[in-house]
DNA sequence: AATTCGGGGTG
DNA sequence: CACCCAGAATT
């Protein structure tokens, strides 16, 4: 039994040291939000949850240049963080940083937590940013579970788990806080995670640039791209939505969201199911198809010259393209705004 | 434990 | 077209 744990430990040991050895040679230095400091960490791991890399970078320049820091991210409008975020999607996140940055400043004197639990108390911080953010951005001791980490431990240590169960889930965080090595913490942090983006693929993992080949349990039994086994399909239902966009003098009416659901706290236009029976249609335009991550809509938009009476806010086009909108929303109204340069009239 | 949150990249 | 991506909150 002692012989065993002591292999284990020789086992973990080797992973993480491979892991800090291959990071240094081979694995990202100079992504826009290292060696920026803990606020540069915290906002470029919310908007890395569930988002590549590449889409990141140009919010991240941006969003860092407009709040430079937490009391300039505390002291703005939310209206301002979400035009920041306009098309990156999962507004949730922008609502909850801005929120963290507000209770920050009352509650924790203005400087991002250094410890898990309060990190965690922050809205859009869960376990694998929080850990993310101790180890990244503080250089103190922290474990991480995303993407990469999962397909990497349950391939390493053949975990044949279904990546979304609540069973697997603890088995692969109780990995991972085993792996996780105290000594160069944040450097084994962003190998891991680098490891998994450039060499242990989905489909096509390189092992033959793999530090932990050797040790790699998938590799051994030539079943890599098998694991993790693929989480269960769920069909996606498809619906018509119709933009009615109020047109008059040459503004777009628009009204806020409220700040749950799809694209909450974002401007835009009527969504309607059905289009009513009396409406005066200046114009329409060609269908966008929009695929969320549960469900796709057909929109179809329009102009329309009533339902003005309901309309408090009103944008010329390339104002309201300065708002927070969704993407489907700012690609019509960019269209309109081509459109009224050229050729668009209001007919009286 | 399952659903709900965007949008883009990739085969 | 289907799946995944530096996940978390909600039900």
């Amino acid at each position: 039994m002692t012989e065993s744990v002591g292999t284990n430990e020789l086992l973990k040991d080797n992973f993480a040291l491979s892991v800090v050895t291959w990071q240094e040679k081979f694995g990202r230095h100079h992504l826009p939000w290292q060696h920026s400091g803990a606020y540069a960490t915290w906002i470029s791991e919310i908007m890395l949850q569930q988002t590549q890399v590449e889409t990141v970078i140009n919010y991240f320049k941006k969003f860092m240049t407009q709040f430079p820091n937490i009391a300039a991210l505390a002291n703005a409008n939310i209206d301002e963080v979400l035009a920041i975020w306009s098309g990156l999607g999962y507004y949730a996140r922008a609502r909850n940083i801005h929120k963290s940055a507000q209770m920050i400043v009352n509650d924790f004197d203005g400087k991002l937590p250094s410890n898990i639990e309060d990190l965690m108390k922050l809205p859009g911080i869960g376990p694998s940013t929080a850990g993310a953010i101790m180890a990244l951005g503080h250089k103190h001791y922290g474990v991480i579970l995303d993407g990469n980490v999962k397909r990497i431990l349950s391939r390493c240590f053949g975990r044949h788990l279904d990546g979304q169960s609540h069973h697997a889930q603890k088995q692969l965080w109780q990995l991972s806080y085993w792996v996780t090595p105290e000594k160069n913490c944040h450097i084994y942090t962003q190998g891991i995670m680098d490891l998994g983006s450039s060499v242990c693929h989905k489909l096509h993992p390189q092992c033959n640039q793999c530090p932990i080949q050797s040790i790699c349990y998938a590799h051994k039994y030539n079943i890599t791209p098998h694991l993790p086994y693929p989480k269960v399909k769920k069909n996606k239902p498809s619906f018509t939505k119709h933009l009615v966009i109020p047109y008059h003098q040459g503004k777009l009416g628009l009204m806020k969201r409220p700040n749950t659901g799809i694209w909450g706290g974002l401007w835009v236009p009527f969504i309607l199911d059905e289009l009513p029976k009396e409406i005066s249609t200046f114009r329409t335009y060609h269908s966008i198809k929009h695929i969320f991550t549960h469900q796709t809509w057909i929109i179809k938009p329009l102009l329309a010259n009533d339902h003005l009476d309901q309309i408090e806010h009103w944008f010329y086009p390339e104002d309201a393209l300065q708002l927070g909108i969704p993407k489907p929303v700012r690609d019509v109204i960019e269209i309109i705004h081509h459109d009224q340069i050229n050729t668009l009239q209001e007919v009286e």
